[in-house]
DNA sequence: CAGTAATAGTTGCACTCGCAACCAAGTCAA
DNA sequence: TTGACTTGGTTGCGAGTGCAACTATTACTG
């Protein structure tokens, strides 16, 4: 315990899953900032209220643990681009029901076969079987680590 | 290919990715961010010098694969915090090379010595043998999906 | 009911980032 | 040597982020 055991950054795992991340991530990227102009937390709005249907902002931010900040500004921008519109909660009126619109559904398919594409492809290369190990471990990992962790 | 076959967020691994980085990341920086308040650049800057002894900054771009602004900065801050000093290089007075100080060696040490831990600990919670394969994993997604990648 | 605590969502601010533009020093070739 | 090009590093600026503070509404409790 002395000896401080030359630390190496390059097998540092947190630092080799946020290279991981944001290779793939900024890969991805190009696809919603290019064609749509869309910041990675709006994508992520956009895909959960493609996947789930109408829901709170609160709903989002527990289901896709975004900061809350984050998901109301991710929310106003959609707004504008027309591709969501809200609606006051009749059981509580702080709350909002977001929803897509029809473009909004557009740019969701458009995207998600994208991402399902580029899903795939990635699996592909590293190896469909192991791709699924893989998944198991990020999931153990984003479980035991504490609660939250967005980052765009 | 008509049916856009229900796009999830949620087993897209640029996500899972970005979640399980965002985790561990957020984890572990709570001993440079509180103890010493640094950013995770200044941090990994300071670990590829500690690592790798006396450098320029072009050097720990090409390692660490980091933007050269990002570094600029980092080592402006670290060399106000008197972690590092520069010197001009005799060969090329364009460039600076980079060294840490003895307080610098001294912060490197102990935030080496915590990384050592937080990582044996992460490896020990998903079983060191995967662990392993993961570090493949990851380092072949590193270098597949094209070269960069950084982000904080 | 009043009065306090909790919750949905927004906003101000300080900070980091990325990109492009920019210096200064070095290289190369006519 | 001069002029065109490359390279190490910095800086200005627009944009995204996190945190804390704040508004409005709802829930709880005596």
């Amino acid at each position: 315990m002395a000896v401080p055991a030359d630390f190496d950054l390059e097998s540092f795992l947190p630092y080799l899953l946020n290279q991981a991340a944001e290779a793939t991530s900024k890969s991805f990227q190009a696809s919603y900032k290019a064609t749509y102009g869309m910041t990675r937390t709006q994508w992520r709005v956009l895909a959960n209220l493609g996947k789930f249907g109408s829901m709170t902002a609160r709903d989002i931010c527990a289901i896709s643990h975004i900061e809350k900040t984050k998901v109301s500004r991710a929310v106003s921008a959609l707004e504008e681009d027309l591709l969501l519109s809200r609606a006051v909660s009749p059981q509580d009126r702080r709350a909002e029901i977001l929803s897509l619109t029809d473009r909004g559904r557009e740019v969701f398919a458009d995207l998600g076969q994208k991402a399902i594409e580029y899903d795939l492809a990635l699996r592909a290369q590293i190896g469909p079987e192991i791709a699924a190990q893989l998944d198991e471990l990020l999931r153990s990992i984003i479980a035991e680590s504490g609660t939250d962790g967005d980052e765009d």
